[in-house]
DNA sequence: CGAATGATATACT
DNA sequence: GTATATCATTCGA
């Protein structure tokens, strides 16, 4: 079942992006359906963050979308080349939002493959942030749409994940946030 | 290890 | 309006 806005309503951003892994990230685009499991996320905190685009309570109209109400993705293009998915959580006028960084591959492989310009999967193909969305065909043109909706969304197939295989540890990549960089917002699925 | 690459924010004229 | 520094990264040596 695709997961209720209420999922993306709840206030610890830091939770839902526990919750989010072993969940079934899906889009359909021009008729093509690429779904996949998400293994990493990392959590966002707003404008206490100061790895956040939101951070001081920064408002401009790129980080708009994590401004409003709970539910939308917030696609942003990074050093000119990746785009980077996040799930925007909580209510209007609270900037938090979760990156996924990481996936597998479960339906539409051969989409993918051909986004990525691969012949074969292998365990590149969803590892980061910015090749997972260009496998899945994220574009920043897609930022601010509905994840309830038909083109992205996030599905619940009660995959069990024990808490022991889940592992917590610092962000990467976001080393210029100072202190912050070390917070243990970045979830791990241990395959 | 270092270059690529372009939208965006910010500081100017 | 124009200029320039910066960036939640990846890929190829």
């Amino acid at each position: 079942m695709t997961l209720p806005q209420s999922f993306y309503l709840r206030e610890d951003v830091v939770q839902i992006g526990r919750d989010l892994l072993g969940k079934v990230l899906c889009t359909n685009f021009g008729g093509q359906v690429t779904t996949a499991t998400i293994t990493e996320t990392e959590a966002y905190a707003g404008v206490d963050d100061k790895a956040s685009h939101a951070f001081g309570n920064r408002r401009t109209k790129r980080t708009e979308p994590m401004f409003a109400l709970g539910g939308i993705a917030y696609v942003y293009l990074c050093y000119g080349i990746h785009h980077l998915f996040n799930v925007v959580t909580n209510d209007a006028e609270v900037p938090h939002a979760v990156l996924i960084r990481a996936a597998m591959a479960l339906e539409g492989l051969d989409a993918m493959l051909y986004r990525r310009s691969k012949a074969e999967e292998d365990d590149t193909l969803l590892a980061g942030p910015g090749s997972l969305a260009q496998a899945l065909g994220i574009h920043t043109n897609h930022t601010g749409t509905s994840l309830t909706g038909t083109r992205i969304w996030i599905e619940d197939r009660k995959t069990k994940i024990k808490a022991s295989q889940i592992s917590a540890g610092p962000r990467v990549g976001v080393d210029y946030a100072g202190e912050d960089a070390a917070r243990p917002y970045r979830f791990r699925l241990q395959i």
